[in-house]
DNA sequence: AAGTTATTTTTCAATACTGAAAAATGGATT
DNA sequence: AATCCATTTTTCAGTATTGAAAAATAACTT
């Protein structure tokens, strides 16, 4: 005996529904000789009588009436399949974006206005956790990172570059001693970062005037004119500290990281796309 | 846009499950080429990519993967259904049998044993509530009634005869006045009984001895020498009364009424035809 | 770097499905 | 009892689906 054809199910419902094969068969814009056949072939893999044929329509057997929730349990379960396949299909949902707090709050945070006119039922969820470096998928979705990731499941691609400079307040750049500067570097922990080790060549032996472990400190030290730090140039450019010099060489490249780009859904892409496009065209401010 | 075709819900899972078309298409017993074609009918339909295309096979994309479970609730609906129809083309299940105590008592209660032999699965409910005249749906599935139904929703039809005869004790019938007997009468609300009519044409205005309201009251009333009943041979003859005469004149038609026939489930007419079986092998017994 | 392998995609004849029209059915009406 | 009517069932030509084999593909191996 073959297995049912769950596509017959449909012709089961219209029938029983509307009780005659003409009406039926309309309503499933399809002839009516194929939905006669169909009912039968139903009822033999199903090895069950499930209507009774009259001349004035076919009625339902008792067996046709007991099963008849069954078949309807099945067609919700089409319809929310279908229905979920659309909402999968749109632009729809939440995405977990994981990135640094620097880029967040001066680049992402900002554009997200104009994101969400184009995209109105997709929402951006942003999380600065700095535990989440390697990009679980419970994790996030993506991540905007300025390291070059090193777990084999990710995929990722090269967006742009973190430009950092040499900044000071107006008042320290005035009294300057070009040649003994009060170095404001990075803590303990921190010592693997491009800008702490540019720091430590400068130094060469000699002792910083302070250290933290935060940007937002370094640039509050500078505001209370202590000395000088290595600042990014997107942070730096919402205060009133003076760039001294640019410093190319300590640059960071900024990745996407994705989740193996090819099986990503529409969502993830678009704002994947909406991430890579952002720091492209902000390539200025980042330098 | 053309409606999804339920069936192609098969190939999604099994090419979810088994991540190859080679694979995928044997256990679903179809060739390669057909279940590639129905992929791509798929995602057309849902206008949702499903799997990504590699030479080592099929990968879900994420809207795959989350729509996974939405066609796995799908199958298990299908899984359902078959198993019910499964279900109701055996002769498994409950059927409730509407009918008088006496006819549950003596003629079909002692014949249940046989019937469970021929079909262990299915069970007999026995209702005997004087209420249930009318075979509604949720009443009875069938009914054996010595009243020809007059409701049009029901289909009967005669399957036998319920014999009486005016029974006594031996000593009653050793002292017998055969002028004057004592009848046994029904009372209050049974006068339409044909039994009651009989005795009331033969008492003629004369009172009778002692007026009950059930069988087996004027069953012990007999047996306490009280006076002469009209009983059911179906009833007297488990007992050590005497019949003195047969009255042919009552005997009371058996109907088998069924709540239209041809809709019937396979299990309702299973034992709508051991009751009517029943009936007329034992029409002996009762005349 | 070329060959091997397991896979998908394409091709095409055979098969199954489909629907319009004709035939048959049986209940309803006169 | 004959006719009508709305329906189902059958028929048959056209269409779509199917599967085996061939071609193509890309990952893996030597």
């Amino acid at each position: 005996m073959k297995e049912m054809i769950w596509d017959d199910t449909k012709a089961f419902l219209a029938l029983a529904r509307f009780g005659t094969l003409t009406i039926a068969a309309k309503s499933l814009d399809m002839g009516i000789a194929t939905l006669s056949r169909k009912i039968e072939r139903l009822e033999h893999s199903l090895q069950t009588p499930l209507f009774l044929r009259f001349q004035t329509g076919y009625q339902l057997t008792d067996e046709g009436k007991n099963l008849l929730n069954k078949a309807e349990a099945m067609e919700a379960a089409a319809f929310t399949f279908t229905k979920s396949a659309k909402k999968e299909s749109q632009l729809i949902g939440r995405v977990k974006v994981a990135t640094a707090e620097n880029l967040a709050t001066h680049l992402i945070i900002p554009a997200l206005g104009h994101f969400q006119q184009t995209c109105p039922n997709l929402h951006i969820d942003i999380v600065t956790d700095i535990h989440t470096a390697n990009l679980h998928r419970r994790d996030a979705d993506l991540a905007l990172r300025m390291v070059r990731p090193t777990n084999g499941n990710v995929s990722f691609q090269r967006v742009g570059t973190l430009g950092y400079g040499l900044y000071c307040s107006t008042h320290y750049q005035n009294e300057r001693d070009d040649a003994n500067d009060n170095f404001i570097q990075w803590g303990d922990g921190y010592e693997h970062l491009p800008a702490a080790r540019w720091i430590a060549s400068q130094l060469a032996g000699k002792e910083p005037i302070l250290t933290t472990t935060s940007v937002a400190t370094q640039v509050s030290a500078c505001l209370a004119e202590v000395g000088v730090a290595i600042l990014p140039h997107l942070v730096a450019r919402h205060t009133e500290l003076v760039c001294l010099a640019n410093i190319p060489e300590i640059n960071q490249e900024i990745y996407l990281v994705i989740q193996t780009d090819l099986t990503q859904s529409k969502r993830t892409r678009a704002v994947a796309d909406f991430l890579s496009e952002l720091v492209k065209t902000h390539q200025d401010r980042l330098n």
